[in-house]
DNA sequence: GTTAATCCCGACTAAAAGAGTCGGATTTAA
DNA sequence: TTAAATCCGACTCTTTTAGTCGGGATTAAC
């Protein structure tokens, strides 16, 4: 449970790389894969979702790549999360269209639960990335060698 | 993502009806279970949890039951997480004993995620059950009947 | 002391979500 | 034309979540 999402910390990965070229200069994902070990396929695909949600933007072709659009001080954790991962939402019955929970007529936490979410979203706006992606803890136990 | 558990909504929704007991009444998970049409079983593992954890007590025997021993102004959303579900912990590359990420030497965002971890924590520590439990936003779309 | 109601506990199964792979298409610099 | 890159959908494997089942232990009431 809470577990972050594999293909935000891709995005993350990617973002904390790419932000750190020269403007216009892009990137492969060849090279965001070799560089961290992390899996070609699945993150191309992250990429793809961030350049489509126009975080990033994508260059065609040989030589092609890609390179941060936006000022990711200006942009919200919360942001990647529902451009990766789709509705940022704590509990079924919150969902509007597909209203699976079974419980509504019953449950006595819907006020709570709803309340909960509210204040999670509001805590992943108020994360910008970028100063995220500075935040060098002590506790990292191991090296960020490449960072 | 991020959804929250089954159990903490079990957990929420026991906790909540049985604050709004008497002193010393029990509350047995029968009478939980067919109020708010949970499972039985589920929620009866749940409790057992949060009574091993201090939370509540248990009384054995027939007309046993649960009732509410501490707090809930000063129990933390984070500490019924950590007695229902376990270690809150956004990744697997923060947990100590089983270290399983395997992008530990080459991962750039080690940093970055234990001090989102770190964060989230703080976020659920600040936030007190009781308070939470009664909460009662305009959004919530269906009644809550029994509450 | 038998019964019924309750808590207690571990093992099991089924369903859903997460993670990653594969095949192939499109675009473009060289 | 070729090679390097983005793009995209479908698929499998694994892990997590959710819930069930069978049985055991405790205790009030009869």
């Amino acid at each position: 449970m809470n577990k972050i999402n594999r293909k935000v910390e891709y995005a993350l990965i990617g973002l904390k790389h790419m932000r750190a070229k020269q403007p216009g200069e892009l990137t492969s994902v060849k090279e965001i894969a070799t560089l961290y070990g992390v899996p070609f396929e699945a993150t191309s695909k992250v990429m793809q979702v961030l350049a489509s949600g126009g975080v990033i933007r994508s260059e065609q072709g040989a030589h092609g790549g890609y390179q941060v659009v936006r000022d990711l001080n200006r942009v919200s954790l919360f942001e990647i999360m529902e451009i990766v991962v789709g509705r940022v939402e704590i509990a079924k019955c919150l969902h509007e269209v597909e209203n699976t929970c079974d419980l509504k007529t019953t449950c006595n936490v819907i006020s709570p639960i709803s309340s909960l979410n509210r204040r999670l979203i509001d805590f992943y706006k108020s994360l910008m990335v970028g100063e995220l992606l500075e935040s060098r803890t002590s506790v990292a136990r191991t090296a960020e060698a490449h960072a």
